[in-house]
This record gives C-alpha cells, structure tokens and sequence, in this order.
RNA sequence: GGCUCGGUAGUUCAGUUGGUUAGAACGCCGGCCUGUCACGCCGGAGGUCGAGGGUUCAAGUCCCUUCCGAGUCG
C-alpha cells in the first residue's frame, strides 16, 4: 500500500505501508545481509539512528543459518530483534557479485557456494520460498543483474529471462503467501527493472513487467560499473514507464549525491552498503562532504565528526578519539563510525522529505547535491 | 679479561659461491569502496647495511681495527 502525498517536480513525498509498518519516502533502507549491519550494529541501535527498514538477503541467509532455521526461529524479525519494516534482496545481486562462482539457466542460477563450494541452486520459486521463510515484507523478485558495460544481445536476451522470471515468482509468491502456515501474510512482492545500460530495452522491459501486479518496482543492474551520468540517464528513460501509484526503488545507490539527484528523478526507496562499508574503512560523511578519519590532520581534532550532527557518536566523541580507535584497530572504531554514517544517510532522506514537504527540495538539490560529493 | 653469536627501514628480520636501483612483514602516510565473498583492496614515504681502514673491476657479504648488545667460561 502506498501513497504519494506530496510532489515537486518529478520527486515524491510519500507512505508506505506494510506489515511490521509504516515507512516515509523518499526512505534509505540500512542493509543487514546477514540479519546484522556489518560494524556490531544491532536492532536496538536500528531505532537510535533513524533506521525505518532494514535489508537483508535470500542468498546469504540461506547458506548460513539456512532460511527453515530463520523460520523455526519465528522469521527474520523476531530472530534479529526488529520489529520494523523488512526487504529482502532476491539473490539477484549475487549472479552479479559471485559471477566467478555461478551458471545461469533458464531455471535458475547455480551457485558455487562461496563458503564450502557446494552448489546451490536458486531459480525464481526457490528464492520466493526462502523469502516466504525469512517473512520479510518486501520480497524482491529473483533477477539477473548484468555487470555494465554488457553487449545489447546479452543484455536483451537477460532481460527478457528476467521478466519470464518475475512471471514465475508472481505465480509462486502468491501461492506462498496464501499457506494457512506462511510466516508474514503480509509479504508483498517488487518487480524489478532491468536492461543494463540501453533506454530501448529498460522501458520495454519497464512496460512488460509493470502488467504483473506488484506491489512496487525497482530499477536493477545500475551502479555496476557505467558513469554516474549513465545511471541518471536510464532513470529519466524509465522513470515515465514506471506506475505513479507505487513505490520506485533505485536498488544499490549510492552516494548521497546519487541519493539526491534519484530523488529529483522520481525514486522513493535507496539502499547502499556504502554508509556501512565506508564508516568501517574510515570514510565519515558529514553535511560538508567526506572526510577520511584516520588522517593525521585530525591527531588533535577535539571536534565532533560533524559539529552540524546530532547523532549519539557526534555528541559524545571526538575526531581525535576516533582517530585513534581506527589507528589501534579497535571494534568501537567502525561500531561508531557505523552509527554515525546511517544516521546521516537516514537523516539526509528525512531533510529530503522535509524540503519536499514545505516545497523547498529543489533549494536543497542545489544546496547539497554537489556540496555532499566533496572530500575534505 | 677469554671465547661464541649478533649489529641491515620506526620495529622484527631476509639477503645465495662478493655482481643491476639492498628486500619482506608489521608500523607510518595517503587513496579506493554503490541490491556486502569486504575489520578489505591499492599506492607512497622511509636504509651513507654500527664506525674506520683494507683487498677487489665490484663489498651488506671477505680481511684488520674499533664501538655496542646477548650468551658463556674464568
């Protein structure tokens, strides 16, 4: 179920609502693939930085615990202690990130575990019945993300698999979420767009696959490799295509730039390793762009790590202790940076929502859009 | 005092029968990271080889002297 509330320009002001409740668009989703954000950040630290939904994937979750586990264990909430909106990521991600390690058919994709190397096989129902176990509120539907730059034969003949794909897991997802047993009823399923990097084929396949029912629709296979340029070029492609009335998820971005600049194109929902992976790399965001913590510049650096931040870490602790958390290779170093990164980038989409609000998102686009790209 | 073993990058150490611009690890300095194989990856700076003399076309390497450290025997 959602609703747009509000528009200016293309960007959208909107609620979305789901079993475990209510989420503000435009959202930045906080990834934990495993069931946990990479840095010991837990549920309960979910809340205190502003987290609204919480990521997890198909794949990892169903190598390790397995997902019949996750489900004996009362689903993916109860397990990991969240109680809030959950998206699971299909695996689709994984025929891209794990390309050395799998075959791909038309029944599916057969993984070289990345653990033990036994084979895996993950065809669109298997990744609906993990997803159906896990209980997530969001299933993404089971796709190919095609490396960029691809050929236009592979990358058509791929999208073409990907949709006849999205038919099977509609048929499967609502067959799953219709058991007297399933772990969340509620579960609803995203469609998701692909066709690399060539507008002819990603609004072709933006119209085929917007005639299966679902609950929202995401944009694919984008920040894997083509310029910036080129991703915001496929999203004005296929932003027309794509339904008003449901959410638009730009899978995998990105910067805070590309945050900005998916929003002035039309997108409600982002999700990116990069707050987590960069925070434990030592890479902090602040509203003045980036900086690199472990610098020596910041030796003596009694400042917070952004004065204009009001997260737990930046008003506790200072640049020079954190430095030298990072130099002495402590966990709080990255447990901190951690908190610091998400809650900037889920406080840059509630700044984003607000300027959306009171019409002022366009003055904030210009404001920060390029301010935010800088390192300091 | 005698004998033995050592002294090479900030640190711990490699360095072949003498032979290109003396290497590694860690540390230090910097960069990268986009639906997480990721506390990871890439790059850079840093040494008059304890000191002095000798042999040699050529010495970290061989010889002599000397300083310092460790062990051992008196």
């Amino acid at each position: 179920m959602f609703k747009v509330i509000k528009t200016e320009g293309r960007a959208r002001r909107g609620i979305f609502t789901c079993p475990h409740g209510t989420v503000q668009t435009p959202v930045f989703m906080n990834v934990g693939t495993q069931g946990a954000i990479k840095g010991a950040v837990s549920a309960h630290d979910l809340k205190e930085i502003g987290c609204q939904v919480e990521l997890s994937n198909t794949y990892h979750l169903h190598l390790r615990p397995g997902d019949t586990l996750v489900r004996e264990m009362g689903g993916l909430h109860r397990f990991m202690g969240w109680d809030g909106p959950i998206l699971t990521d299909s695996g689709g991600f994984q025929v891209f990130s794990l390309s050395g390690l799998r075959k791909i058919e038309e029944a599916g994709v057969t993984f070289a575990s990345h653990i033990d190397g036994r084979r895996i096989f993950m065809g669109p129902e298997e990744s609906m019945q993990i997803q159906a176990n896990l209980g997530s509120d969001v299933a993404m539907a089971f796709d190919e993300c095609v490396e960029n730059p691809a050929t236009y034969e592979y990358a058509k003949a791929s999208c073409e698999r990907t949709l006849r794909w999205l038919e099977r897991c509609r048929v499967e997802h609502d067959r799953l979420v219709a058991l007297p047993d399933a772990v969340n009823p509620g579960q609803v399923l995203f469609g998701i767009n692909q066709g690399a990097t060539f507008p002819d084929l990603r609004v072709w396949h933006m119209e085929q696959i917007a005639k299966i029912d679902c609950a929202g629709y995401a944009i694919g296979g984008l920040a894997v490799g083509e310029p910036t340029q080129v991703m915001y070029d496929i999203i004005d492609a296929v932003e027309p295509y794509m339904p008003v009335d449901k959410p638009r998820y730009l899978m995998g971005v990105g910067t805070p730039s590309n945050i900005i600049e998916g929003v002035a194109r039309g997108v409600d929902f982002f999700d990116c390793v990069m707050p987590a992976r960069n925070a434990r790399h030592a890479k902090l965001f602040t509203w003045a762009g980036s900086i690199n913590i472990r610098n020596e510049k910041y030796k003596r650096d009694d400042r917070p790590i952004d004065p204009l931040c009001t997260c737990p870490v930046c008003r506790a602790f200072s640049r020079s202790y954190l430095r030298h958390l990072f130099v002495a290779g402590e966990m709080l170093a990255m447990r901190l940076a951690v908190l610091h990164n998400l809650y900037f980038y889920n406080s840059l989409t509630e700044r984003i929502r607000t300027a959306l609000e009171s019409g002022s998102f366009a003055l904030f686009q210009a404001e920060y859009s390029e301010k935010l790209n800088e390192r300091l």
